[in-house]
DNA sequence: GAGTTTGAAACT
DNA sequence: CAGTTTCAAACTC
């Protein structure tokens, strides 16, 4: 996979293969064409593409690393180690190997790979997707942002400051000395294959693909490196202080960020009132762990670093410094790894792993989240703790991922201790390790070095949990150095973090050379090593939760597939807490880890030479329990041979058949079985809801996510009544929630490594609560209203009113147009599990689906000829939440839509009026709950203007089924 | 926390 | 490809 990868990764940053498709694409000429302002993002996101339209270096994820920092970083400031040491732990990871040392070679390559990727992007997304996000009246803030950059940059400085040492300190303990030698060998690389010229743009974040290759070097950079990355800025002619922050922000949020990403990223941030805390959120926390990284963290730099901040920038408030401080300490040396993907993530951009479907690594799940935090707020609803922890200052949310994971309350506990509160509390959250989150707490500098210090060991103390709180797996490897599938950090694609109880551990950043060769090895061996571990099988069933599999299947004797023993019902089991998730589109970061996943429910398949198979999803010989109605027939063939239309049409058929079955009983099957709660409870103490899902963000995507952010914030900010948090909430639907799921057909067809599949631009997934089954009624309660509040969000966003809960509406999807569950509510206990699972799923998979397909087939199909409007009106369907939801996921992909241009030349005034208007407009042309027969007269006036615009860009873009249909139900409302 | 069980990964 | 060994996670006590 790896050695094709990187010519692809090449080519594809080159603009003849990239930016053609996405300029071909409708989405984008419309975009060029109509809307003033997306244009630019369009473009932006066209040219972010072509880094995800880098062949998928899908579990590359260790080359992406390289990429990232040897591009990027500025390692040369960690390292501080003594080169002579670092020759000998190589040596040893390399005989550990075994395997030829290509790796610089390798490394050469993928850094080369990067340089051009972050070229691209500089140009492209620099010049034009920030300076446009400065344009915005939002992005005013993010002129004021380079200052608030810098404070952020500083705070990280500091943290990284005190972190260094700890860290230093810790592996003294340790008495690894190779740690020493690793960063050293990082800088030679980064510093062979880049030319220092060229390492200030990237330092200065405009080149997305930087941002996405250096997910590590990013955090490091702006995080410990923080100093560097100011003069990095500062020097930069590139890096005006907007765009620096928006580099910055995008490089912190998210390895995922593409250069669309940025945009949006850069959106976020500057919608957030404490841009700085929330860029240092999620910056840090990558910052730290790469910074961490490298063990030897001078007092200098750290002295420097304070000054600096101090200098350039009064801190931020306490409430700030806390929270970044708290990020920081979260962020550990390995977790860098274990928060990014590196591997992944880092590929991402270059590497999607499409191809093979919805592709889930436990690991990589996990591991997904990192991401989104630094670019997102999330509240994480662990199994205990279900209440909404946002970001109010800043637009970021953080993810919390977590599979199994228990320890969300401390994480939480802390979290919620350093962060202020507001009625929509926000909050930072670590992905982290419990460490993380008492460094938090303690906010001290000397209780954060302790905890480093103290970091070896307890990584060895290791929990008996594999996973951290964040829900990110922990490696315990001891012989394998972690550099064998048998880890699963490596096997993940990512870097063992501080967590792990590894030993001897050579996946980590400082070895990538080694990390990379015997990456190499093992794909040799086995390309479809380092693949998803759950695929879904182009022959199978789409909506069947079954359809995802097990790539290889399990061979389970003696576990009867009922145990974590199991691959397939491991997967299965593994699931968010909670987690809305919002990943930077552009993904070129995203990794198909990205996906969440809140239930994967996995069934064992054929494939699977298990005996006495019981696995509750599937049992092998079948597809798993489908009671839904939906088969095989229902979907179209991934192959592609049905057309697009066809397929709609069957769905949207199926979905209406389905809907009333779906909402009347808790069988919300969800059309994909994915997103199923799982109903064994038995065997699942928490119901584990994996939503997987999946951006895959086509260029068209990511514009129209850019656009339909940029309007979302404007109208958000206008709406004060919503708040913040419903600003972020909206600003990170904009930003492409698109709550996706994998598009199981498209998987099947699309072009792994074709541009448009790869990345995704953002996911944001509302993960279901965790335990949805397990937890008690109490929280279950403020969970069920705030989902539905949610739901009712998305569908009229205005008409509710935003409680503080109201944070988790955007975690569902914003694109969702989530129908309202069971009407008013969703059934209780289970039932609203289930239901939010099932909206979740709904919604996602026919997102996904739709998107996918529209976006692939957009050309192919005609509005016309797509019309799979149901036979419903979707007011009722609205209404009723049973058709709704099934509809919904059409609609998601009208709401997805509309985001994108402003359509209406009709609004007078462009700007924000505008771009308010078109928000309205979609809230209620395209939102069920505008479909819910909102519209006053004016309203269908505008609307009546703008349907003629959407009606034209439907058509134009192909989405026009959908488009039409409502268009002209609108229509027939708007017009008396 | 130690020991056992289990099945994947690695090896032959 | 099959069988065996190695490994680490999952599980049990």
């Amino acid at each position: 996979m790896d050695s094709p990868e990187i010519p692809k990764i090449i080519a594809s940053t080159s603009p003849s293969s990239d930016s053609p498709p996405v300029q071909e694409s409708p989405v984008f000429s419309y975009i060029s064409n109509l809307s003033p302002i997306q244009p630019v993002k369009a473009s932006h996101a066209a040219q972010g593409f072509p880094g995800l339209s880098s062949p998928p270096l899908v579990f590359t994820s260790p080359r992406i690393n390289t990429l990232r920092e040897t591009s990027f970083l500025k390692r040369p400031q960690y390292p501080q180690l003594s080169s002579a040491e670092k020759p000998k732990a190589q040596d040893e990871a390399k005989k550990f190997v075994d395997g030829p040392v290509d790796s610089k070679k390798h490394i050469t390559q993928l850094q080369m790979g990067s340089i051009t990727d972050s070229q691209d992007c500089e140009t492209n997304s620099s010049s034009e997707g920030v300076d446009e996000y400065l344009a915005d009246p939002m992005e005013m803030d993010c002129t004021n942002s380079a200052q608030s950059v810098n404070p952020c940059l500083k705070e990280s400085k500091i943290s990284y400051k005190s972190e260094a040492p700890s860290e230093q300190a810790t592996e003294d303990l340790q008495g690894k000395q190779t740690f020493d030698a690793k960063p050293v060998k990082i800088k030679e690389l980064s510093h062979g294959a880049l030319p220092s010229s060229e390492r200030p743009k990237v330092g200065s974040g405009i080149s997305v693909d930087n941002a996405f290759n250096g997910e590590y070097h990013h955090g490091l950079h702006n995080q410990g490196f923080g100093g560097e990355h100011q003069d990095d800025f500062d020097h930069s002619p590139q890096s005006p202080p907007g765009r620096l922050q928006i580099g910055q922000v995008y490089e912190d949020c998210t390895e995922n960020v593409g250069g669309t990403s940025k945009g949006i990223i850069g959106n976020m941030i500057l919608h957030a009132p404490n841009k700085v805390k929330n860029d240092q959120g999620g910056m840090h926390r990558r910052c730290l762990q790469f910074e961490e990284a490298p063990p030897c963290a001078t007092g200098k730099r750290d002295s420097s670093s304070i000054e600096k901040v101090n200098d350039s920038e009064p801190p931020a408030s306490t409430a700030e410094l806390e929270i970044v401080k708290v990020s920081y300490a979260a962020t550990s040396k390995r977790q860098m790894g274990a928060s990014l993907p590196p591997l992944y993530g880092g590929s991402s951009p270059l590497t999607v792993p499409k191809p093979s479907g919805i592709g889930l690594h436990l690991n990589s799940i996990v591991n997904a989240v990192p991401f989104v935090r630094g670019a997102t707020t999330s509240i994480k609803l662990a199994d205990h703790d279900i209440g909404l922890q946002v970001m109010k200052s800043s637009a970021v949310v953080s993810h919390h991922l977590s599979e199994n994971v228990r320890d969300d309350t401390e994480t939480s506990i802390a979290a919620s201790s350093s962060i202020t509160q507001s009625p929509h509390t926000v909050e930072f959250e670590h992905l982290g390790s419990p460490l993380e989150e008492r460094k938090s707490d303690s906010q001290n500098v000397d209780s954060y070095k302790e905890l480093n210090q103290s970091s070896s060991q307890k990584k060895r103390k290791r929990t008996p949990s594999s996973k951290d709180s964040d829900g990110c797996k922990r490696c315990n490897c001891k012989k394998t150095k972690c550099l064998k599938l048998y880890c699963d950090c490596f096997a993940a694609g990512v870097y063992c973090a501080e967590t792990c109880a590894c030993q001897g551990c050579f996946n980590i950043p400082d070895y990538e050379d080694t990390v990379l060769e015997t990456r190499q090895q093992i794909e040799a061996r086995n390309p479809l090593a380092f693949a998803p571990k759950i695929v879904q099988l182009e022959e199978e069933i789409q909506f069947t939760p079954a359809s995802a599999r097990h790539k290889r299947g399990c061979n389970c004797k003696k576990s009867m597939c009922l145990k974590k023993y199991c691959e397939c019902y491991q997967v299965s089991n593994t699931y968010l807490y909670f987690h809305v998730t919002v990943f930077v589109i552009f993904s070129f970061s995203i990794h198909p880890k990205c996906h969440f996943i809140l239930k994967a429910n996995v069934g064992c398949s054929s494939g699977c030479r298990c005996d006495g198979c019981k696995n509750v999803y599937g049992r092998k010989g079948d597809y798993g329990p489908i009671d839904h109605g939906v088969t095989k027939d229902m979907i179209s063939d991934k192959a592609g041979k049905e057309t697009f239309d066809e397929k709609l049409e069957m769905v949207a058929t199926k979905k209406d058949a389905l809907s009333t079955e779906l909402y009347d009983s808790h069988n919300h099957t969800p059309l994909t079985p994915s997103f199923q709660c799982s109903d064994h409870a038995d065997n699942v103490p928490k119901s584990p809801c994996l939503l997987t899902s999946y951006l895959r963000s086509p260029e068209s995507d990511l514009t129209v996510i850019s656009s339909y952010e940029k309007s979302t914030r404007s109208s958000l900010r206008n709406s004060e009544t919503s708040g913040i948090l419903l600003e972020t909430s909206k600003e990170l639907s904009g930003m492409g929630y698109y709550c996706w799921q994998e598009d199981y057909d498209n998987i099947g067809i699309a072009d792994t490594f074709s541009p448009r599949y790869d990345a995704a631009p953002i996911i944001c997934h509302i993960t279901p609560l965790s335990d949805l089954c397990s937890k008690a009624s109490a929280s279950s309660t403020s969970s069920r209203s705030d989902w539905k509040n949610a739901s009712q969000v998305q569908l009229c966003p205005e008409s509710q009113g935003l409680s503080s809960n109201s944070s988790l509406r955007w975690c569902s999807s914003p694109l969702t147009p989530m129908t309202r569950l069971g009407g008013t509510e969703c059934s209780q206990g289970l039932d609203f599990d289930h239901g939010l699972s099932d909206i979740m799923q709904e919604e996602m998979p026919d997102i996904l689906k739709d998107i996918s397909a529209t976006n692939k087939s957009v050309k192919v199909s005609s509005p016309n000829k797509k019309r799979v409007s149901p036979p419903h009106n979707h007011n009722h369907e609205l209404g009723a939440s049973s058709s709704g939801s099934l509809r919904s996921g059409r609609k998601f992909i009208l709401k997805a839509v509309p985001s994108f241009p402003p359509l209406t030349p009709c609004s007078s005034s462009k700007g924000s009026n505008t771009i308010q208007s078109t928000r309205n407009l979609h809230d209620k042309v395209f939102t069920p709950g505008c479909h819910c027969g909102n519209f006053s007269q004016l309203e269908a006036e505008d609307a009546k203007i703008e349907i003629k615009n959407h009606e034209a860009f439907w058509e134009l873009t192909g989405f026009g089924f959908y488009r039409n249909s409502e268009v002209k139900r609108n229509r027939a409302r708007a017009i008396p």
